[in-house]
DNA sequence: TAATTTAATTTGACGTCTAAAATAATGTTG
DNA sequence: CAACATTATTTTAGACGTCAAATTAAATTA
């Protein structure tokens, strides 16, 4: 049950849906931004006026727009959020290493650092302390003090805890329940969140349509692992602890092929690179996988040897779209959603998946449950954890400092 | 996103919490009424004095109350939902026939009937034609003109299009997309809405719990068939088009038993009644199974048969313990809950189903995920669909019609 | 009967919204 | 070029809903 309701409450509501506005469609007059919010010209004069007070939005100063000569009456004057409201990092964990990238109020990026880092082998306290020291540097570099960022998102491989802060697990560290958010908010005294990386490719995919979509969607990520974000009702989902979607990792068949995870059966000991290309070696599904990440170009390699004739290279592609797409049809099954986004790297050889991915879904699931499905494809080339990790802070930023206005006494 | 706010917005918000707290809690003292919502008690005053006025609500007359000598000052009056304010029925529509409720504002029974209706070999006009009949002559016995009623809500086995208004495929019929809203708000000129059987099951179970639960939870029916109703952020999750959770026909291995959906390997075909006695007969599970219900006596006398020492039953029990247990455990790699409650007349057998469904989830699902859900059983004996679509069709009435208030001109 | 206690209502102020009027900044026209 | 037209934005006045504080109501206790 909602909560009651007040003059505080609209004030924030109101101020927010006005942040959205423009964080999603850029800078705009204020009649525009009346027009997408609803809101009165009164309201948005009285509203941009505070904001701009507090400095989180700013008036463009720029020559009034000649494009449409038959235009008359007074020129708009757009205003935009403010980048120097905020500075917000994005922190990247992954098999590979860490990558930050520094971003402002408005969501331009500032700065961006990969740095790698053999984060198996190492243990929890090492992992902090290297993190922390990468994080520092990243600071230094820049010229900035701790208190200079607003807030820290970290996006990781694997299962998260986002009520502990936590790595509960994954494929990057042989350690489980490593701290993340502690450790960080303890050092640089900056608010931090961490999130599963395939909920911030779902976030990546809601920010590039404008948030407009409010229906159910499962981003499905395939590449050197498998994962999923879930879109319900308009909004990533995060599950009880923050760990929800964890698709690669559910299970495909019982007393199946053996995963990374030291389980049998994921739908990720099929479909993920490693998956694919030891069943198109014909090595033994029951050996451990390994815990380093497949080269690309090998993948590549494979790719362009299925297609030219190699028929175990084609049969492993088709035993991972079939994985693939019974864990969708249960997926459909339990969510009915109206959407489905395949994206990441292994969306390149979706030639060589699609076929059998279809047949299962067919086979896996109920007519009537599966008809209205869409199934799109995501841009390959963007890096979608961390423009949706950056989004999604930005976003909780509007949410919670922002929307609420000068403090009262 | 969220629309605007405004001092409408906030009424229409205020009253509902208000209504929402009397349909939990049951009559109240305004002063409680206040403490209850967060309200002042100078809007709780504003907001009881319109609704007694549109005689939503009513004030109970009521002798003060004298349980507690110690008490002094001026005794409370006692407010709650109006019983006149509205009627309402429930029409569950399952393989046996049809049976409707009565109830009125508060939720209190007025009168409710069963009627047998062979509806598997009927096709879509011949069931409209006696199911309209059937809620006639129910409305004619209780002297009932069809204005008098506020909403009626339907609840059916199988996939429900909350969209269409229709039943897009149920065993209980040989025919799909049975039309049922259309026609009865066409006959009857009153709203209807239809769900499935399972969401209203979850549906009563949050009712059970007074609405108080926020989290992530799925509410499994195990019977002569299997569903789930999800309750995602304490919501009841109806998907895109209100047929989310079809845990029964989620699929639980390719290629596998055959299911009166008439696909292969379909859970239900391990885990419903008829699926368990197939399995405990030794027959094939590649014959079609039998389009009525199994006798409830059968079903009885073979759970006391396992328990008795008749292994081939107990091996069937265990079967369908483990195929719903790789089913909770691929659901909560997908959702991650908080709570898994058991349901349904097939809970009887728990004792028979419970370790292989424990051990199921165990071996299908990561640690990290699982290790935080608990698994409660609900009640058998209440009708949980008939309080659960009576729950839900009052509180959709609250926050549609009596949320708004009098309407402006 | 007067004082005390608790419930509920009334009163006056406050915050936010909106419609309508006023002002601002430009283009058009005679 | 002055007056008019047009569009954007701000100002003003009024409405609505909440809340704190004061008031009234209805009981118990002394």
């Amino acid at each position: 049950m909602r909560g009651k309701a007040d003059s505080d409450l609209v004030r924030r509501q109101n101020r927010h849906i006005v942040l959205e506005a423009l964080r999603s469609y850029g800078p705009m007059a204020r009649v525009d931004l009346g027009k997408m919010t609803g809101l009165s010209p009164a309201s948005i004069t009285t509203i941009t006026t505070q904001l701009i007070g507090e400095k989180v939005m700013l008036e463009l100063d720029e020559a009034p727009d000649r494009s449409d000569p038959s235009r008359r009456g007074r020129p708009t004057t757009r205003v935009n959020l403010n980048p120097l409201a905020a500075r917000v990092i994005a922190l990247k964990i992954s098999i590979s290493g860490l990558e930050l990238v520094l971003v402002d109020f408005s969501g331009e990026i500032i700065t961006r650092k990969k740095v790698s880092l053999a984060t198996y082998e190492m243990g929890a306290s090492d992992f902090s302390r290297h993190t922390l020291n990468i994080i520092q540097t990243f600071l230094d570099e820049n010229k900035l003090d701790a208190q200079d960022v607003a807030h820290i998102g970290v996006a990781a491989q694997g299962v998260t805890d986002s009520v502990m802060g936590t790595i509960a697990w994954s494929p990057a560290f042989k350690q489980r329940n490593i701290p993340v958010v502690g450790p960080i908010e303890k050092k640089f005294g900056v608010r931090c969140t961490i999130a599963n990386d395939a909920n911030m490719i779902a976030e990546g995919v809601m920010a590039a349509d404008g948030y407009s979509y409010d229906g159910t969607a499962a981003v499905v990520f395939m590449g050197y692992g498998v994962g999923m974000g879930l879109v319900i009702d308009g909004k990533v989902y995060h599950g009880a602890t923050g760990a929800a979607a964890e698709f690669g990792h559910m299970n495909h068949i019982p007393n199946g092929a053996l995963c990374r995870c030291s389980r049998a059966g994921c739908l990720e000991a099929y479909a993920s690179d490693y998956g694919i290309l030891r069943s198109a070696e014909n090595r033994s599904d029951q050996l451990p996988p390994p815990s380093s990440a497949v080269d690309p170009a090998v993948m590549l390699a494979l790719e362009n040897a299925a297609r030219g004739g190699d028929v175990d290279a084609a049969a492993a592609y088709a035993k991972a779209g079939r994985a693939i797409g019974f864990g969708l049809a249960r997926m459909i099954a339990l969510l009915n959603p109206d959407r489905i986004v395949l994206a990441g790297p292994g969306t390149r050889a979706l030639d060589l998946i699609e076929p059998a991915l279809r047949a299962a879904i067919e086979e896996g699931v109920v007519e009537a449950l599966r008809a209205q499905v869409k199934i799109e494809t995501a841009p390959i080339n963007t890096d979608m954890i961390v423009t949706g990790t950056i989004a999604a802070t930005l976003r909780y930023l509007d949410s919670t400092v922002f929307s609420n206005g000068p403090i009262k006494l």
